[in-house]
DNA sequence: CGTAAATCCGGCAGATGCGCCGGATTTCGA
DNA sequence: TCGAAATCCGGCGCATCTGCCGGATTTACG
């Protein structure tokens, strides 16, 4: 809790955000991230990074100052099955501090005990990102301060995390190079899929928008074809993915 | 941009928090849009939500500052068509600001006039939220600040808003009851689901698995089961929504 | 120690999806 | 003014899905 007692200390967020928008490449990752420690005076930080990559079922993106034998013996017990900041975390829209979780449950006592012999700090807070298509992260962070510091570094440094959380999501997906060609649907194949999406047949979503069950037959076909889905339940996917299906325009 | 030249102005920042935490109907949102102007020097904040209500289909959630003379305007010339904040903003993960728009387009300089003369301010931001089931929102703050002092407030309040912006959102979603209950679908259960929206046929999903045919078709049927889903497709999007198919746990 | 859930397998009848054939008018921008 | 895209409609054959019948073992939990 240096060097940021003073309000100018907000040069250094800017600092790793434009840092964050100008990498290039994921080598420039852990320096980055070491230079987030130094500057809040935090222990670890970790970015768990889920749908970032373009295949279904691969593997998660991680980017973490752990050291490797953590992250091995964290696999090699697969913790991530009941890691709550994981189960819990992953789930949520609001960070979460780990204090809130359920030290009852012998599992997670385990888990944070082991943690803390592998170098993470014994207080840490979670940060889930939401992306657009589909794409979420987790990046926590953890700590040492003493009760008083880590009170003072929630509430006046969540912002900043928050803020760092979602520009390090948006710094992976662009080196990723996820991009995802925007396939623009008519109004009526939008209308169609959505309702298809909702579990109605061609039949019934013909009556509900007054429509031929052919002609709603025809608009899923073309929105297949824009989409380069297989079938509907792939071109809902896709669509869903894209918000595409979240009215509006 | 008066008050919150010291570091502890933060309490406002946390009283808003919680007042947005506490809220029980949405009779309180006016007013703490109000005091949200007030703190920060605003001249409007808007926040526009989608898929924030259970049923598709459904038009937007709207809770702003404006008169309603912009909104019944802003409605009856179909503005949503052309509007940048909304055709740009809603599909992006990080705040835009309303200087970025392409000025040259003349439906887009006619909106951002009449806006104008309908109260809002010369300048402004927009800020995406990204639910965790396919909801979005879209906060937008404007000012008549000063080039200076809206450098200013960009720079060191960006994340006010942002943390704003989210808690907004979540408790919009509160309000509004949307609960998704969570179905536990098995492993086998979901991966079936996740090669399926992929648009695999069941046939396919079996191979990829090692499975039989059959068995997948039963992974499927008790799949759509648990989710109460008419048919794959629904249940994809179920799942999707309720974000089970990002593999993981 | 029973119960529940997860993991697997087979078959069948009827509903639905899918792709491809044909046709039409309107709207909008190049 | 020409073309592209959006809006609509009908039919046919085959593939796939869906629901329901039956069976099995293993694992976990109380």
């Amino acid at each position: 809790m240096n060097r940021r007692d003073r309000y100018s200390g907000d040069l250094e967020l800017f600092e790793l955000l434009e840092k964050l928008g100008e990498l290039t490449d994921a080598t420039g990752i852990p320096e980055l991230l070491g230079r987030l420690l130094d500057i809040y005076g935090l222990k670890t930080v970790a970015y768990l990074g889920s749908g970032v990559t373009a295949q279904p079922g691969q593997s998660p993106y991680l980017a973490v100052t752990y050291s490797n034998e953590w992250v091995d013996h964290y696999k090699a017990q697969r913790f991530v099955d009941i890691d709550p900041t994981v189960q819990i975390g992953m789930r949520r829209m609001l960070p979460i501090d780990w204090d809130e979780f359920d030290r009852a449950d012998e599992d997670v006592r385990r888990l944070f005990g082991e943690a803390k012999e592998f170098g993470l700090g014994r207080r840490g807070i979670s940060l889930p990102v939401h992306g657009q298509h589909g794409d979420r992260a987790l990046v926590s962070i953890t700590s040492d301060a003493s009760d008083r510091d880590w009170r003072y570094l929630r509430l006046h440094y969540m912002r900043d995390f928050q803020m760092l959380a979602l520009h390090m999501h948006q710094a992976i997906l662009r080196l990723e190079g996820k991009t995802v060609e925007q396939a623009r649907l008519s109004p009526r194949e939008r209308e169609c899929l959505l309702w298809v999406a909702e579990g109605k047949t061609a039949w019934e979503t013909a009556v509900i928008l007054g429509l031929s069950e052919h002609t709603v037959r025809c608009y899923l076909e073309s929105a297949r074809h824009k989409l380069g889905a297989a079938n509907n339940t792939h071109a809902v996917n896709k669509a869903g993915k894209a918000s595409l299906l979240t009215q509006l325009p």
